[in-house]
DNA sequence: GAGGCCATAAACATGC
DNA sequence: TGCATGTTTATGGCCT
């Protein structure tokens, strides 16, 4: 047979070499639809032949890469198992044995025995003929002779790589300083694909069912780790032991690829409680978490930090779906190393979490992408140092967002680090100056600073519309604001109570919960403020605004001090805006505070409408947003709305506009767009 | 500290 | 009766 002379060749190398490679057992579910004498394609990139056997020569220099190693390994453990389910199979055949016997010899067989025989059998032959306890009881002995092969293997690399990194220093420094950074960076990233691969083989069996585990859940955390892993920042750590030989570094690897392997193998556990297998039983953290992050992090300090823990906070544990309360980081560690330590629910809760990770990477992957496209498309420049995310840390003196801009460190575990180039700016994840504090979050969330001063609501809805539309995060504006925003999107300015509803939860993810609060918040609104005029129309009753009332609501207090120039801006920079907007504004909003009919209360309320269809809508004679600077509408339409209580108004409609320039999404925008952007501003946020 | 604004909760009334 | 709608009151937080 033709894989006979493969598996010689595969045989014979290795088992004489650094006991690397055996037991990792391949199971791909490409390769198991071969037939039994198929060679598996062992990895991802490459005939697993023809690595394996290119491995087993490397290995004998020195100079094998690790996905090469996993290659010939996985191929190595595909052949030992193959070969121990054949000779399982024949003394199935054989009539005396039951199933107890098998699995007795399922655990006993010996890995040298196996290794010296053939493969023959594919993993569906294997699962056809094993039992389950077989099966597992092979797993858990191909897995713990991997780890032990494996940190042997990372101990010679290592070992490897601390010789050339002492003959690079010593041969006179020529090389720079990046090239070992780049060694160390690239051999980090071989221990990562490695442990990668390891996971990948181990999740491939567990794909096929030798074990059980959602696929889902298996393979979509797993393939994301080394780039969740793998945080620049953290990698000297990880060699910052290079003085001292290995040691350090060395544990933080093992450590790593022991973690992962030790996560793998408890996952396949799941279906039975065996013990864990022996390389665990040296695992170093204190808490047996078994991601890499965390890990690495333990390792690399060695100790929880005396004050903080990234799992404990406001007293309580952090672990997913744990809470528990601890007075103090002794009594957390206490508690995380037993009731969080390396088990199988630990592991599934990591898992889990990796997943919401990984989720997370990918949408801020894909809103980072949407904002490079917006930006292009407004003619921003990229490159400029992220307009959003700097306003999230206000100056200290402007109090009024002090409340809402909160921490502007999404991750505050640091595990994970988003881009935060300006090619991946992490302001799309909480935009139109939504603090943490506003996401999920069922508290207050008061945002009235940047409500009345600083964002129109309209224009900030249309930049952001898509963002409070899929994301669950409270929107930066009061409920009257709302709620006139819904009326004034609609053509004849007037809507029904269930249609502000349907609004509410159109626009807003937000609002597609905890309905009964906010709808409560809506019917208070509608009802405590004047500006809400409710109508008897011909489809029952209709709200509609008063535009007038809804300006006097706000007693102009813009005196044009510095900390209400300074609150606003900030508001704006908070509020998501662009820089474009920002300059926009600058250009157009300042001079208006400067103006002394602005900063007068009496002037600017003399702007008000008088609720005649002559009147000027309040903010409409003036300039607002100067980088729209959209064409002056009538002021009749202003009066209009108010009017619309009693008669609809056809000619409304005929009047209205298309869809607004500044609109990114015209379809959910409403054609009050632009007519808001005039009187947004001056009106309700410079009264 | 007072007053205003706002969010939230709740009680109550009314109509379908 | 249950629900939707509407009104009113109370409370607390935040800001000016």
């Amino acid at each position: 047979m033709m894989v006979e002379s493969a598996s010689e060749t595969i045989r014979s190398a290795p088992s004489g070499q650094n006991g690397v490679g055996s037991l990792s057992g391949q199971a791909d579910g490409s390769s198991g639809a071969g037939t039994a004498g198929a060679a598996p394609a062992a990895g991802r990139d490459g005939s697993g032949r023809e690595a394996a056997a290119a491995a087993a020569g490397a290995d004998c220099n020195g100079e094998m890469t690790s996905t090469e190693l996993l290659h010939f390994q996985q191929q190595q453990a595909l052949q030992v198992a193959r070969q121990f389910l054949l000779q399982q199979a024949s003394s199935l055949n054989s009539p005396g044995n039951n199933d107890g016997k098998q699995a007795a010899s399922a655990v006993q067989v010996p890995v040298s025995v196996a290794m010296m025989s053939q493969q023959m059998l594919t993993p569906q032959q294997m699962q056809q003929i094993l039992s389950p306890p077989q099966l597992q009881a092979l797993l858990q002995q191909q897995q713990a002779l991997m780890l032990q092969q494996l940190q042997e293997y990372y101990k010679k690399q290592q070992e490897q790589l601390h010789l050339q990194l002492l003959t690079q220093q010593q041969a006179g420094k020529q090389q720079p300083k990046e090239a070992l950074g780049n060694k160390q960076l690239a051999f980090q990233q071989q221990l990562l694909q490695m442990q990668q691969l390891q996971q990948q083989h181990l999740l491939n069996l567990q794909r096929q069912g030798l074990v059980s585990l959602q696929p889902s859940q298996a393979s979509g955390p797993l393939q994301a780790l080394p780039q969740a892993a793998v945080c620049p920042t953290d990698l000297p750590q990880l060699w910052k032991g290079e003085g001292a030989p290995g040691q350090p570094a060395e544990d933080s690897v093992r450590q790593e690829g022991l973690d992962l392997a030790s996560t793998a193998a408890t996952a396949t556990s799941f279906a039975s409680p065996p013990k864990v297998s022996p390389p665990l039983s040296h695992h170093p953290l204190p808490n047996g978490q078994p991601t890499v992050l965390t890990s690495r992090r333990d390792s690399s300090s060695h100790e929880e930090t005396p004050s903080s823990h990234p799992l404990y906070g406001h007293g309580e544990c952090k672990w997913p779906g744990c809470e528990t309360l601890c007075e103090d980081l002794g009594q957390f560690i206490k508690h995380l190393n037993t009731e969080h330590a390396l088990d199988d629910r630990s592991t599934a809760q990591c898992r889990v979490q990796m997943q919401v990770v990984q989720q997370l990477e990918i949408q801020l992957a894909k809103e980072s992408e949407r904002l490079q496209a917006m930006m292009a498309h407004l003619h921003m420049r990229p490159s400029e140092p992220k307009p959003f995310s700097q306003p999230l840390n206000p100056a200290p003196g402007s109090s009024s967002f002090s409340k809402v801009t909160v921490s502007a460190d999404p991750f505050p575990d640091g595990l994970v680090h988003p881009p935060t180039s300006a090619a991946a700016p992490v302001t799309p994840l909480r935009p139109p100056g939504l603090g943490s504090a506003s996401l999920h979050s069922g508290g207050p969330a008061r945002r009235r600073s940047s409500d009345k001063f600083c964002s129109p609501i309209s224009s900030e809805l249309a930049q952001n519309h898509e963002f409070y539309k899929n994301a669950d995060v409270r929107p930066p504006f009061t409920y009257a604001s709302l709620i006139r925003q819904a009326i004034l999107e609609t053509p004849d300015r007037q809507l029904t109570l269930n249609e502000i509803y349907n609004w509410f939860t159109r626009m807003f993810a937000y609002f597609r919960r905890n309905t009964a609060t906010w709808k409560n918040a809506v019917r208070h609104n509608l009802s405590l403020h004047k500006c809400f005029v409710r109508v008897e129309n011909v489809k029952g009753a209709v709200w509609t605004v008063d535009e007038r009332e809804y300006q006097k609501r706000r007693p102009p207090k813009m005196t044009g001090s510095p900390t209400l120039v300074k609150n606003m801006i900030s508001g704006l920079s908070y509020g998501a805006l662009n820089a474009s907007y920002q300059a926009a504004l600058a250009e157009s909003s300042f001079p208006l505070l400067s103006s002394p009919s602005m900063l007068n209360p009496g002037s600017a309320s003399s702007l008000l409408p008088l609720g005649q269809d002559d009147m000027g809508a309040p903010g409409e004679p003036l300039p607002s947003n100067g980088s729209s600077s959209p064409p002056r509408l009538s002021p009749p339409q202003y009066s209009h709305q108010v009017q619309v209580k009693e008669e609809p108004a056809e000619a409304e409609e005929d009047r209205r506009p298309g869809p607004p320039l500044g609109a990114p999404n015209p379809s959910t925008v409403g054609p009050p767009e632009d007519r808001d952007l005039e009187e947004d501003l001056p009106g309700e946020d410079m009264s």
